[in-house]
DNA sequence: GCTAGTATCTCAATCTTGTC
DNA sequence: GACAAGATTGAGATACTAGC
């Protein structure tokens, strides 16, 4: 008397298992093909070459009948549980995929004000929450230097001069303005040309260095 | 790199069954 | 019996792999 030998393990392959599995959940070799996108065809040789690999019938199809013989119902239920196995992988797959962590060390200038700054961060955060920033306030000069050495990921700062071996994003777009007091002889004055103002006393201040 | 074998697919023809 | 839907079969194409 020879032992049976093992045909699920050593000879079926999960791709005839995967079209079994929906054969039998679609009820229709047609219905399957649609959702395989293949051929009905395609679909009844992979089923043949299943019961060929098994050594036995697993679908009973007789006309618009179809149901599952003995062997069937266990070829099923184990191609079910190779599913919900390997979808479990794939989940666990996706998470260690997303589960990007560490500290990113963002270098910026004081007082940004910008509602697309805002929704970065937090559109950062929502993919990456193991993600931590750590944020220095440092002038933009500064900046520059730091991203130079590779020390920071990012840098948000005023460059009124890029560095060629930086890559530069416009981020906000400010608005800048002059502010003199009433008692100021330009008080409620409206200036077209700037150069005017070059020959004035004025409090000057550098912005990006 | 070439060749033979295998697996898997499509296409077209044919068969089977149910419905009118 | 005619027709439609679903299933099967055979031929041929393509991709992959192992052996040389």
């Amino acid at each position: 008397m020879g032992m049976r030998p093992n045909v699920l393990l050593d000879k079926c392959n999960w791709s005839l298992l995967r079209i079994f599995r929906v054969i039998v959940q679609e009820g229709s070799l047609n219905k399957a093909a649609i959702k395989l996108f293949l051929t009905q065809s395609a679909i009844s040789q992979s089923l043949k070459r299943l019961e060929e690999q098994i050594g036995e019938t697993l679908i009973i199809r007789t006309g618009g009948k179809f149901y599952l013989t003995a062997t069937g119902e266990i070829v099923f239920e184990a191609s079910m549980m190779i599913y919900s196995q390997l979808m479990d992988y794939e989940e666990r797959l996706n998470t260690e995929k997303n589960s990007l962590s560490g500290t990113i060390k963002l270098l910026v200038l004081s007082r940004i004000e910008s509602t697309r700054y805002d929704q970065l961060l937090h559109d950062f955060h929502q993919k990456y929450p193991l993600v931590d920033f750590q944020v220095d306030v440092l002038k933009s000069k500064e900046i520059q230097q730091l991203l130079l050495q590779k020390i920071p990921a990012l840098g948000i700062g005023i460059n009124q001069s890029q560095h060629s071996k930086l890559k530069y994003q416009t981020l906000i777009n400010q608005k800048y303005a002059l502010f003199c007091s009433d008692k100021h002889s330009l008080y409620t004055k409206m200036f077209k040309v700037l150069n005017k103002l070059k020959v004035m006393d004025l409090f000057l201040f550098r912005v990006s260095n």
